[in-house]
RNA sequence: GGUCGGGUGGCCGAGUGGCUAGGCAGAGCUCUGCAAAAGCUUGUACAGCGGUUCGAAUCCGCUCUCGACCUCCA
């Protein structure tokens, strides 16, 4: 495949020309959400950049295999170093087993996902159901020489590593200057080494989920789930790995790790890592408190915000600006996202009523040119913000042939309906269509309103034309006055 | 302290060694009974100080400043 798709990899810390290991196969691997607690509107943001990275890929015609792991078993370390099983915590203080915190996080999950218009992961595996898989990447570690086990626990052995492969590659970070700084952790008596991280923890009287292994009872470390399931479903090399910037430097380091410690070679050919959305310009984090639901921002309930949001005015608002970028999340910039998708929205459901006149070869090159200056947009990692101001573009030109402003036949339509349909709806994932379906004849009902205003205004009765007007504003609809008659729009 | 990345017009937000990003808000005009919508016109911004260059907001250096990560986080 002849792709222009150039992206920018943490590797290389620069844009990379794509070029996938098995055209036209792409291997994509996300790291998908812990299922403790509901996803707030930050984790979000992750998903759905990653959403629109596979929507791009697909659109240019790789068969994609996307893999988006669900984490519902497993210990993290938390920055006291001591063993955390989030899981656990939440379903004792739910009072419930693991499983239904489990189960009942992930229809939260699932719903978040259709509301917000993602396309399904082709596999979305979960930790528990690969305990066995992850035990063998552990037992590869272990016979390679970079993994050691003690009292029922198992660790990575980082020094060992660091003989034969680097570590830190990602993050810049170089282990050696940073062992002088070690804090005093809890619970590191264990390691050899201070940057040594667990890939197995011993059974603990409190855990709520326990398996067996060759080491006796216990769960599985933090990072080599995605190790395990990234090999079984993608290979032991793909290639796109993507997920949080915050994962960066331990998660994904780790994996890395991981992977060539126990098959002797990175995971991925192409990393990618998407920025943060912030709230007063500091990111949302659970820890901060500064963070919010979806769902809140959907039905207003959030003091936060003025008013509720349409999730495609969210999803746009996060398209407004790149993925790789920091996006400040407020009132002002969601009311500034909501007007210009208004704006975009009502002239893309216009281009049916253009009537077709006679070619025009001016306006065929402008849609030619928008179309490919939308193509170079996202093959320049991704650049949806340059996209858009093409989308912009297009419906300037939409609003003009509606108005009899310049002409467009029936060829310059459809290639009007096409873009739309290709980078708003496709590629940017944006869903503008009207979702509650009108079982009745709603152009006809208006139509006779609008003739019934029409007379009142020519025998100069403003008073009913405008009664009607101000009644059909209130119940959702505007009416618009043109030279050429008077349209409706539903607000 | 280390690593990484920012500081762009009233706000949001791209980009970049010379060519208008875009959106929102504001102003003017066209249209119009009024309004809305739509169209047209309008803003010369790139933290500061030096340097490189014919030319820098874009490259280099320094300073200030903000944030993320450095075993919780998407």
């Amino acid at each position: 495949m002849n792709t222009t798709l150039h992206l920018y990899n943490t590797l290389s810390r620069q844009k990379e020309k794509f070029e996938p290991l098995r055209p036209p196969f792409v291997g994509l691997y996300v790291c998908g959400p812990t299922l403790y607690n509901e996803p707030h509107i930050g984790n979000l943001r992750t998903f759905i950049s990653f959403d629109m990275i596979y929507r791009y890929l697909k659109y240019m015609g790789y068969q994609v295999k996307y893999v988006r792991n669900i984490t519902d078993a497993g210990h993290i370390t938390n920055s006291l170093g001591e063993d955390v099983d989030n899981i656990g915590i939440a379903a004792r203080l739910e009072q419930m087993q693991p499983l239904e915190i489990v189960y009942k996080y992930n229809l939260k999950f699932q719903l978040l996902t259709k509301t917000f218009n993602l396309l399904p992961p082709n596999i979305e595996p979960t930790a528990s159901a690969h305990i066995q898989e992850q035990i063998e990447i552990i037992e590869k570690i272990i016979e390679n020489g970079f993994g050691y086990s003690v009292n029922g626990s198992v660790y990575f052995d980082v020094k060992k590593y660091m003989e034969k492969f680097p570590y830190g590659i990602l993050s810049g970070r170089n282990v050696d200057e940073l062992e002088a700084e070690t804090r005093a952790l809890q619970g590191q008596e264990e390691k050899k080494f201070f940057a040594d991280f667990g890939l197995w923890k011993r059974f603990d009287p409190n855990d709520m989920q326990i398996w067996r292994s060759p080491w006796g009872k216990g769960n599985p470390g933090w990072h080599i789930e995605c190790t395990a399931m990234s090999t079984k479903y993608l290979g032991k090399t793909f290639d796109i790995h993507g997920g949080g910037m915050d994962l960066k430097a331990v998660h994904h380091e780790n994996e890395i790790a991981q992977n060539c410690g126990a098959l002797g070679i990175n995971p991925a050919k192409y990393w990618l890592h998407s920025n943060m959305l912030n709230l007063n310009g500091k990111k949302m984090s659970k820890s901060l408190g500064n963070f919010f639901m979806p769902f809140e921002l959907i039905d207003g309930t959030s003091p936060l915000f003025s008013k509720p949001y349409e999730p495609s005015v969210i999803r746009f608002f996060m398209m407004m600006g790149h993925y790789r970028s920091e996006l400040d999340i407020s009132d002002e910039a969601l009311q500034s996202a909501e007007k210009g998708y208004l704006r975009l929205v009502q002239s893309f459901r216009n281009i049916s009523k253009i009537t077709p006149k006679t070619p025009n070869e001016t306006l065929w090159n402008q849609l030619l040119q928008i179309e490919a200056d939308c193509k170079k947009a996202m093959d320049d990692d991704f650049n949806t913000s340059v996209c858009i101001a093409q989308l912009f573009e297009l419906a300037g030109l939409i609003n003009k042939s509606l108005h009899h402003e310049i002409e467009a036949s029936d060829r310059e339509i459809e290639k009007m309906q096409q873009i739309v349909t290709d980078y708003f709806e496709t590629v940017l994932g944006i869903d503008y269509q009207d979702k509650n379906t009108i079982r009745f004849d709603l152009d006809s009902i208006m139509q006779m309103i609008i003739d019934i205003r029409k007379r009142a205004r020519e025998n100069k009765d403003y008073q009913t034309s405008d009664q009607i007007r101000d009644a059909l504003t209130k119940a959702g609809i505007e009416l618009k006055d043109s030279k050429e008659g008077t349209s409706y729009e539903i607000i």
